[in-house]
DNA sequence: ACCGATTGTCGAAGCGCTTCGACTAAGCGT
DNA sequence: ACGCTTAGTCGAAGCGCTTCGACAATCGGT
């Protein structure tokens, strides 16, 4: 392992100079420069992290904190952790991802009192989220990915769930649809105030009033069976009804489940539409659901962006943006009351849309 | 932020002296340990990581290597993370996941080179993997998960394929089964080498010739689309086949679709076994599949371990392991030809195009 | 009672880097 | 010509920790 003394010997300068090349803190002439950065690349040297970190107080090190549930990560997490990763890449930053989610504080809090992160990424943010007071405690900088309930001088980006219920409800109100039902997540998620399952709600009711027409939500368990529930309800308070919305990505197959038990066709009968859904899931199903599929790379470039711009001008300036999911018809949705026609990939009056 | 010193000189010792008492590298008294320690505790000290790695040239960082592919981790995946980082926590270690596959190397051999990591875990491993090798000319302890096709000199932990298969395929035998088809991931998967594919038709054969059985194996495209062709040409080769055993996650949903499609019932027509599946998917599924559920969280757990012991006792030494995955009796298999009556959730098998 | 080993502690020398102050040599306006 | 800023470089002082050698004190064993 070459060391930076190496380095500055064999291009005959002082260890210094070979630092300011290396970080630009001070102007360094041409000629120098050169023979510094030839001596490196002759030499294969690469910076030690560690003594870098100490010397300068700066690791270098983002952390994405991100809670691993039982359940896996989506592709909408997965794309979100390639762009943040990119993102970090490109600015001579590492990210790393701890699965610390709002329980592991202890965990978080070693992390970050052993000056270890530069800054951090919460995923998977809780209405009151602790990791936030651990995080300001110590003043590492942060970027909230969703919303604590009071985001006064924090910064975020989220999806926009208004905008991403209103096109999707548009969607089908084009296709010519009057009776829909939207198919949240569980009562106690939304008691317990989980932030999309609320908003998205409040969207809903606004969306189908703007157009007219009355707004029916049910809350459904996150599963198979939650979503059968979800339908039969859903049928018994509105047996004409011709689309289902949902949000909640395990009922949606209990949902087609139930339908196709019910001798129903998709979309023939009932259309459905997924929100904040990746491609892969939407493709799983028979046929490939419609989806509002999530910003998940762009999230991630953003957020690190964001937190970058904290970093290394920490005025108190704070940035909060929110991106749209983008409508991608597939074959679940299409006109109502087109039973036995309509089916499988047809002509489901195609959408642009596309990230 | 306190420092050692602070500490030291709260305590009345020197510096050196704090240290033992946090390394254990020296013996040090009750009398003094205990000072240091309530020293310590009065100002919530937390030694510096940078500094700690820096002097020590260690940074009690393990790297988990994640490829992380746009579609999304599967729960095994994250209980595999969990209790890796469980473990890695509980021995003092920070466990760090870096995005990395065999493709971003050039990554990989920066992290590596500022002498970042201690140790790495390598999950989805190929056949050939660049990592290996970066990190080997690194000299970077590294642990397996999954297998080179070379594995002498690595330690690697994995999935016991032959095992697992061989309990599906006795599952299936003991309920009656004789016409068991397999359904592999693509042929260009098992072209290209990848060893679950190969490893689990090898088994698939032995088992099935060990209880007298014709093996039938099929490739399947890992989409919703490939399951449902898989079927056909499964029908079209055994027409008598009861049951299935699918190796391929996005193939099952395909599977079931086509056989609901055809007014098969599950599993009163054709039993289904998931391999490797978590229990979260196979309860997505109408009846829930029947699948070998992954060791997720274990094998963390002793990849962890394994590493640490390469890391701080660096002989030579090689270990490697296998974990089967258990089997976890749902709801798609039972009895053959007992159509209508078998368990599960009952009569799931009316209406064409359902899922 | 004396030796060698062990236990317990300290001071000091780094680990490889950043950064501050100092210094030289130009370049500028006046 | 004068001081003054700016570009370009160097040496040295750390950053907060680990670890080595030294040394005093204690402890059997004979």
């Amino acid at each position: 392992m070459a060391t930076m003394q190496d380095v500055a010997r064999r291009a005959g300068v002082s260890v210094s100079t070979v630092s300011y090349v290396l970080t630009g803190a001070r102007p360094i002439s041409q000629a120098t420069r050169a023979k510094v950065l030839s001596a490196m690349a002759e030499l294969d040297y690469q910076p030690n992290a560690m003594a870098r970190g100490l010397a300068s107080r700066r690791s270098r090190i983002l952390g994405l904190l991100m809670p691993m549930d039982e359940r896996g990560l989506g592709a909408t997490e997965t794309a979100f952790v390639t762009g943040a990763a990119a993102a970090a890449s490109a600015a001579g930053y590492h990210l790393v991802l701890s699965p610390i989610g709002a329980g592991e504080v202890d965990e978080l809090r070693r992390l970050a009192s052993q000056r270890m992160l530069d800054g951090a990424l919460l995923m998977e943010v809780q209405l009151d989220d602790p990791r936030v007071d651990v995080l300001r405690e110590l003043s590492v900088p942060l970027v909230l990915i969703g919303r604590t309930a009071d985001t006064t001088g924090l910064s975020y980006v989220d999806i926009d769930f208004d905008r991403t219920v209103r096109d999707a409800v548009d969607h089908l109100v084009r296709l010519g649809h009057r009776r829909i039902v939207y198919v949240n997540h569980s009562p106690a998620t939304i008691a317990h105030g989980y932030g999309p399952a609320l908003r998205t709600r409040d969207a809903f009711v606004a969306a189908m009033s703007g157009h007219g027409l009355d707004p029916l939500m049910i809350a459904a368990e996150d599963s198979a069976a939650g979503g059968r529930d979800a339908l039969s309800e859903a049928f018994d308070r509105a047996p004409d009804l011709s689309a289902v919305l949902a949000m909640n990505e395990s009922a949606v197959f209990g949902i087609l489940g139930e339908l196709a038990r019910r001798g129903l066709a998709v979309p023939g009968d009932v259309s459905v539409v997924s929100m904040v859904t990746s491609p892969q899931v939407a493709e799983l199903a028979t046929p490939a659901l419609t989806a509002m599929t999530s910003p998940g790379s762009a999230l991630g470039r953003i957020a690190v962006e964001t937190l970058l711009r904290h970093i290394d001008a920490d005025s108190g300036e704070i940035y909060q943006q929110l991106l749209p999911c983008v409508l991608e018809v597939r074959g679940s949705s299409g006109p109502p009351g087109t039973a036995g026609g309509a089916a499988g990939d047809g002509p489901a009056r195609p959408t642009p849309g596309r990230t």
